[in-house]
DNA sequence: CCAAAAGTGTTCATCGTACACCCATGT
DNA sequence: ACATGGGTGTACGATGAACACTTTTGG
């Protein structure tokens, strides 16, 4: 997520088929590799990291999907914190960042492949607190309801979200503020994987919010 | 689901590797087949049913998760009306129904892919009326409780359970009893399509059941 | 007539929603 | 001093949870 938008790295195909086309990341998985691991091996050759949220999403296999060789794609769902990617090194690799509000046609069914990866994203972000691997280590309240707000596309009421999120106790406040966005500041906060814990223990309960989706 | 037990569909391998052994059903995906067709074929082949709810459930990749070849599945996820299964045609393929309780060791990663199975079914079933899938096609709500208790193996308030599902206005309503597990007879309903439409539409809640998972 | 399952209503606590004003500070 | 975003509280309605008795009927 960056200027409030959320946005999808998106990829200058330099090879063929459909050299020049924008496509996801991908790549093959290696004789003796498990999925995960080609995953986990393709993410970090492009983007440098190795700490990143990753799970399956699907597994498309279609049997023309692609025009050439029968090819089964195991699609896999990554959230990655904006900031923490070297904008040169995306750069270099022919990758860009691009608002999901406006993709253009992707090669393949890899337009298919984002709405599936949104819709679990939306989905997801409302039961874990998986929108935090999107954001900074550090952020603030404004920032945490931006972001559920660029997920969402919808305006939510300030009173309500920060008390229905400082009432999950999975925030760790610091007191340390965060001048970037106001002359006042706001709290800085941090996850907090304790807390969390207990909060998964305790009660139990389930809905982060309550958004409905579709 | 039957006797208040979820079963699962098990099958002893007939041919090599791992001859005798149970096994969850599976097949091999052909040249030109979607893995929906395959799955789909594959189920019809052992079940002698079309009519089916099937849906991808996760792909298996680990790179020794077969002891020979390298092997990597793509599992899916079916409801069947276990009453719509020809007994016979079942015990001839080598099948036998087993409690979800009770599931022995499988071969390879089976045991996990039941796991992963459980949990989307328990996960679904609250949020979409899938568990419909494991009944006849008509239904009392006594039957419909059973179900959810074999499901989340919790004991459920009967007023509070007939409330919420009557509420969701998704069910029709019979005049005709089923008698044969009392002597009152229960009422049969059935589920209604455009009134689930309908749900969907207007309201757009979430949440069948409030049941926490896991 | 009785056992066994089906069916029904109320009270209470919790939680989501709507909504408007004061606070802190850099310029 | 003021503009800008950060922060707070309350009242209302809806919904989930707990809980006990009446109804029907085949044997």
């Amino acid at each position: 997520v960056d200027e409030g938008q959320l946005k999808i790295l998106l990829l200058e195909r330099d090879f063929e088929p459909a050299k020049g086309q924008l496509s996801l990341i991908g790549g093959f998985v290696q004789d003796q590799e498990s999925l995960d691991a080609a995953a986990y091996r393709i993410l970090y050759h492009l983007t440098g990291l190795r700490e990143i949220f990753l799970e399956q999403l699907h597994t498309f296999g279609e049997a023309d999907r692609d025009p050439g060789d029968r090819v089964i794609s195991v699609a896999y769902f990554a959230l990655l914190k904006i900031q923490e990617l070297d904008p040169d090194h995306v750069r270099d690799h022919g990758a860009y960042w691009c608002p999901v509000s406006s993709i253009p046609p992707l090669i393949f069914d890899h337009n298919r492949m984002v709405e599936v990866a949104l819709r679990r994203l939306r989905i997801q972000a409302k039961v874990r607190p998986i929108g935090l691997k999107l954001l900074p280590e550090e952020f603030t309240l404004p920032q945490i309801q931006e972001l559920f707000e660029a997920i969402y596309q919808r305006k939510l009421d300030d009173r309500n979200f920060r008390k229905k999120i400082l009432q999950l106790e999975i925030l760790e406040k610091l007191n340390r503020k965060d001048k970037r966005s106001s002359k006042k500041g706001a709290f800085l906060y941090r996850f907090n994987e304790e807390k969390y814990a207990n909060y998964l223990k305790n009660g139990d309960r389930f809905e982060m919010l309550t958004i409905d989706v579709l």
